[in-house]
DNA sequence: GTGAAAGCGCTAACAC
DNA sequence: GTGTTAGCGCTTTCAC
């Protein structure tokens, strides 16, 4: 049926060890076989069964990516830069979304397990620190964007802390004093790193955290508005809202819009991530930046790295991260 | 270094043979040495290598997908639905992004012809009719969104041509008898079929298809807002839009906006796919919906079938769509 | 510069 | 019910 190495090699009138020289661009193959090999492959419509070669190779030159959600239009774009980087390589990517449910988190981690990828890359994880760290001695993993703590894993991200910080200062910087925050609870690690941010940012400004100010919900939409009704039912309201996520921050400007409020007047709105959705929103978007692509590349590179040497790097990198001030922010 | 099948059978006590068969579920072992054999699997923490198995079953149970995008929230519930399905069939999905670059997309069909995977289903493609043919002759390929004529590749879509018509049709009910569209030139199929369902529909009402009213541009979302523009740049202004995407749709509305118009009122908008902005946006956005979820499972039935007959089934389905009205469309 | 042959980890045909 | 063994397609050592 499919045409193999045996049948080029018998078709050349060489060996199969010279055929996989040339295959493999090894050196010590003269000129003439190689044309000849290679005319044969040609002729034959041979493509190498990888299967074989992985085999016998021990390592299939592929990386396995797995997504919590495929929504995020920040995961596109990291992404593309893990790939961009491992082809340059020889690797390839594939990637596999796991709807944040741990049971297909755990059968996308099988293809490390049974050696159908050589590592693997979560961008958000549902296992525990314990779970990666025993991972992590068996098998070459790393995280990006979403750190899990405690987990000695490579693990590429921003500093949320001080982006929380910068958003928050950002807005006092606006002249806002009434800030107020809309989190998830949870232990999104991410999550409260930014908040923590945030809180530092108001203290460093003499300005009091007040409870009332602070909200904590799930990651699904509705809640930014939940939030956003909650903060303008206060007697004294806030001037201005930082949204953990994006997606929270419009939910939260789409019911500011429903109660007549003008959003980057009214309220200031601020999210976080950078999606594609910020700059399509009425008014666009103020956000935090995530250096997608970049960090795409740079775990990519560590992650290669760890492939090939002894001694692994399962180091916490932290990459710069960018306040974008668009229309949803105003002066007070 | 890693444990193999043979270590297990040494260390249980038992040939490989037996092993394998515990492993495979096949029958023909004894409940005690399929006990025995479990045990000494846990204890050795034994996972199979697939790239073995792989090589010997002439198979890998695992299904490629190739997106052109990844921003695309319509993909995220299609592989959802491929998932799901595949899943309960024993088999994996994995996918790709090509960013519609073709040579992106034929280092992924590698997959393909390497054996890496048994077969290939793409989101949208850049390769050609022949092509695809020439393919789908040695490999087992599906298309699903998005078909190429005169390809005979099973395909998985909706009928686009009446989904257009459809749309059309809602805003003639809704009274509009001035309805523009915004599209695409290239050689997109279903912008294409999309198109000739919006000009059948008028037609069908005793509308005359103007010229002005048709824009021809590309995906990219600005060029949703110079459509706009155009629109309202002629003395006789339509009262409806009906974009081929929701991303152009949106990016119309937006400079509705800015133009001070309401959306919705003084002019309304319809859009096609139903992605997770439609909801999000102010107004919310009238469309058309595909069945992903149902799409993904079927295209994945389909091949999987494919992949075990002999006759291969090549045939183009389409499956029902939807018009979802909200907010951005409203009676004259 | 080239070929013979071992072997990667597994399944399955065959023998018992 | 179990074991022996050939062989999937490939790379690589070793010999020449």
């Amino acid at each position: 049926m499919s045409v193999t190495i045996k049948d080029v090699a018998r078709e050349a009138g060489v060996s199969v060890a010279t055929v996989s020289r040339v295959l493999n661009g090894s050196a010590n193959v003269s000129e003439a076989s190689s044309r000849l090999v290679n005319e044969t492959i040609k002729k034959l419509g041979y493509s190498p069964n990888f299967l074989g070669r992985n085999l016998r190779k021990r390592e299939t030159n592929v990386i396995l990516v797995i997504m919590p959600s495929s929504e995020h239009s920040l995961y596109g774009t990291i992404i593309t830069g893990m790939q961009d980087y491992a082809n340059k390589l020889g690797y390839d990517i594939i990637s596999a979304v796991s709807n944040s449910a741990s049971y297909i988190e755990t059968r996308q981690m099988n293809m490390l397990f049974n050696r159908t990828v050589d590592g693997a890359v979560m961008l958000g994880t549902s296992l525990s620190a314990e779970e990666l760290n025993e991972l992590a001695e068996n098998y070459n993993i790393a995280l990006c964007c979403e750190g899990v703590e405690g987990a000695n894993v490579l693990t590429v991200a921003v500093d949320d802390e001080q982006a929380g910080y910068d958003a928050a200062k950002a807005l006092i910087s606006l002249g806002h004093r009434k800030i107020a925050l809309i989190s998830v609870d949870s232990a999104v690690v991410s999550s409260r790193k930014r908040e923590n941010g945030y809180i530092r940012a108001l203290k460093d400004a003499g300005i009091e955290v007040r409870d009332e100010y602070i909200w904590h919900g799930t990651y699904l939409a509705h809640n930014g508005g939940d939030a956003m009704e909650h903060f303008m039912s206060l007697d004294d309201k806030p001037t201005a809202v930082f949204a953990v996520s994006d997606l929270l921050a419009v939910a939260a400007c789409k019911k500011a819009q429903s109660m007549g409020l003008t959003v980057g007047k009214d309220i200031s709105v601020m999210g976080f991530d950078n999606i594609s959705l910020c700059d399509m929103f009425t008014p666009s978007l103020s956000t935090v930046s995530q250096p997608c692509r970049k960090m795409g590349e740079f775990v990519i590179r560590k992650l290669i790295e760890n492939l090939t040497t002894a001694n692994k790097d399962n180091k916490y990198y932290a990459l710069g991260h960018e306040v974008i001030l668009r229309e949803s922010t105003g002066k007070i």
